[in-house]
DNA sequence: TGTACATCAGTGAACGCGCGTTCACTGATGTAC
DNA sequence: TGTACATCAGTGAACGCGCGTTCACTGATGTAC
């Protein structure tokens, strides 16, 4: 007895292999990794827990994918300000937008940096990393960060901002501040470089 | 039928509770973190697995006692060269040792960075943890960073420092480097930081 | 236009695994008198 | 010096749980002719 209203649910799904990756984010973000299972997965989508197989193989697949699609939302935070006539303003709000993803997805943010649960053979996931990757490379670039004079000069201004942003965000994202700490903004740990710098955001004196 | 070369096995083990986390940390080094259960410790030691209850209650309070016992070991590579007479040196060792102590044990970092793992309510982990910022806060109030006027400096000079290195090293551990990287030191992505410059080290030209 | 058949997508029961915890217990130790 | 007893430390079987995978299967779709 199947009234117009509730068509029966057809055999096959049309679009699983969208739905299983956005299940996933879904567990992530209300469950954190430890709750990302092959099981909860598609019981969130109202499947089979087998079957995900046919789409990705195997559950480090499915986190892959997972993964892959994070690093595009990474990006798209990083580009929030991607707009703006103001430089200073579009690279800062890069920095900052690293950072929020971080705090939005903590548990996404910990699956893209964890080589030992996803494939970084992928290339749907390598080159989605390293898409998220070339916007602080465009900063970096802009940063005359190494005046040493030593070669490989853009390689080390990469380097040190990647580090400190992330290593800013792994931070926060596991409640660790200095003992005192109130929180602070990425922007405002970076006064020194120039152009980033946000001075007299929070309690200027003077 | 026991000759004395091999005494019969005590029933009581004498020092169980070092035993637990000198197993444990080998564990960590030799099958990572994903290994670690009270049972695998508990067969390590030779002991049934109930016995770790009898000194930690669970299994959280064990791995907060070898998460504890990590940051007595950070801070001691930190301190590798404290005896230097060049502030320099010891300033770039501290932080060479944050980002060896990840390279040598990267599960037991990790573990240390997981709240969800152990317990920073345990004043013996929060102590150590403490103990080992405080190496970071020596270097970071010598910086003279933060030249904005805004209160809080030193506090900014502490989380860039941290930031940066922990940053470093965590990507490091993860495997995670520039696109065509080959690895840097930790030191020579800040030769901004005048007295922590290895200058020449590495392909000085000219 | 119809039919046969290969392929694809999803099912559901069963498998073995390792996990942390509970439980009643026993061996060893320490302490009061 | 001895004895009773409480406490501590470790045992081993059993529990229920959730996991990823395997397996034989069935429903649906597409394609060749």
């Amino acid at each position: 007895m199947q009234d117009e209203t509730t068509p029966p649910k057809p055999y096959h799904h049309g679009s699983l292999k969208e739905a299983l990756v956005a299940a996933g984010m879904e567990i992530l973000d209300a469950r954190g990794l430890e709750a990302l299972s092959l099981r909860a997965i598609a019981a969130h989508v109202g499947v089979s827990h087998t079957a995900p197989k046919n789409h990705f193989g195997s559950l480090k697949g499915l986190l892959t994918a997972i993964a892959a699609n994070g690093f595009h939302r990474h990006r798209t935070y990083m580009l929030a300000d991607a707009n703006s006539d103001d430089p200073k303003q579009r690279q800062r709000a890069a920095m900052q937008g690293y950072v929020r993803f971080a705090a939005d997805h903590p548990h996404l943010f910990r699956l893209m940096f964890s080589p030992a649960l996803c494939s970084f053979d992928d290339p749907a996931l390598t080159n989605a990393a390293r898409a998220s990757y070339g916007v602080l490379q465009d900063i970096a670039a802009g940063l005359d960060w190494d005046k040493s004079g030593l070669p490989d000069g853009a390689r080390r201004a990469e380097m040190m901002l990647w580090s400190m942003v992330h290593g800013f965000a792994t931070l926060q994202v596991a409640g660790m501040t200095p003992p005192d700490g109130a929180m602070l903004d990425i922007t405002d740990i970076m006064p020194n470089f120039g152009f980033l710098a946000q001075n007299g955001t929070q309690n200027p004196h003077g």
